[in-house]
DNA sequence: AATGCTTACGACATCGTGTCGCACTGCCCC
DNA sequence: GGGGCAGTGCGACACGATGTCGTAAGCATT
């Protein structure tokens, strides 16, 4: 299955499945756009749709209510960016990628040393690092 | 200066410039567009000029035939795009990308050992790991 | 049957991108 | 000096993706 980048609206939607595993589109939208505008509940039904026909998204159409899910999680869509990004630009490797962070101390010691443990092959047993939530799904300013 | 991403055609261009540092916008279009058309060459100061809003491409506009080249390296284009993945996905933190990436088995011994090396600071003296090169600068299949 | 949610989906406006065509400029050469 | 010729500058357009809305149709509860 490929994985096209997802744009902002998909993403904030993403972003809410990641958080809470099961929604329904209401809830969706409640998050998205807390301005009860009454419309809008067509675009999100759009944007699931959308999403699950790419593969980001399950629906269980068993329920009256369909229920949606994360297909794919946060960590698999952001790394099967980054390989795509690597693959389209350094054959594939990664070290071109961080060599240059590190050289422009883009890199935090915090994160270097995380990085260090992880290429060590203890990071899987050990607690894992608990990293920071990006921009907490913020609500959709409507777009236009 | 903000990076958008780059398209597929600009990509290419760029793709040109990373390898030769000056060209003309005549020496660009018979690469991109073998098939002498006769036409693209607007096409191709099209994509220039973008290139050249968008600060990813500078233009000597001293010579009556003008010379461009990249302002961005390979590596900092790659790295900003990293960055950017990072920023919206996972705060910030490269290491849930790189832990999934080695917890499925999609990072080979040789690029670990590599990273590795890269993180214990030693990798801007020695000499630098010659990563081999993405698509060779295919031409473009004129994509319409 | 009527009401109230949902889902399904067609329609649209906007943007980014790749493409072309044409007008303008500067230079070389007969 | 006047034509050509090559190159630049830029308006225009088609096409796809995206975000948005409106409306028809399904189904349960009352």
């Amino acid at each position: 299955m490929k994985r096209p980048p997802l744009a902002n609206a998909e993403l904030a939607v993403m972003e809410l499945l990641w958080k809470v595993e099961h929604l329904t589109a209401r809830a969706i939208r409640e998050q998205l756009y807390p301005k009860e505008t009454g419309a809008q509940h067509g675009t999100v039904q759009r944007l699931l749709q959308r999403l699950e026909d790419k593969g980001f998204v399950a629906r269980d159409r068993d329920q009256p209510v369909h229920l949606f899910s994360a297909r794919i999680s946060r960590e698999a869509y952001a790394s099967g960016q980054l390989e795509s990004l690597a693959g389209k630009l350094t054959g594939g490797s990664l070290a071109p990628l961080i060599t240059h962070l590190m050289e422009h101390k883009k890199i935090s010691l915090a994160e270097i040393k995380r990085l260090r443990h992880i290429l060590e092959g203890r990071s899987s047993t050990s607690r894992r690092f608990r990293f920071p939530l990006p921009r907490p799904p913020s609500p959709l300013t409507p777009l236009r």
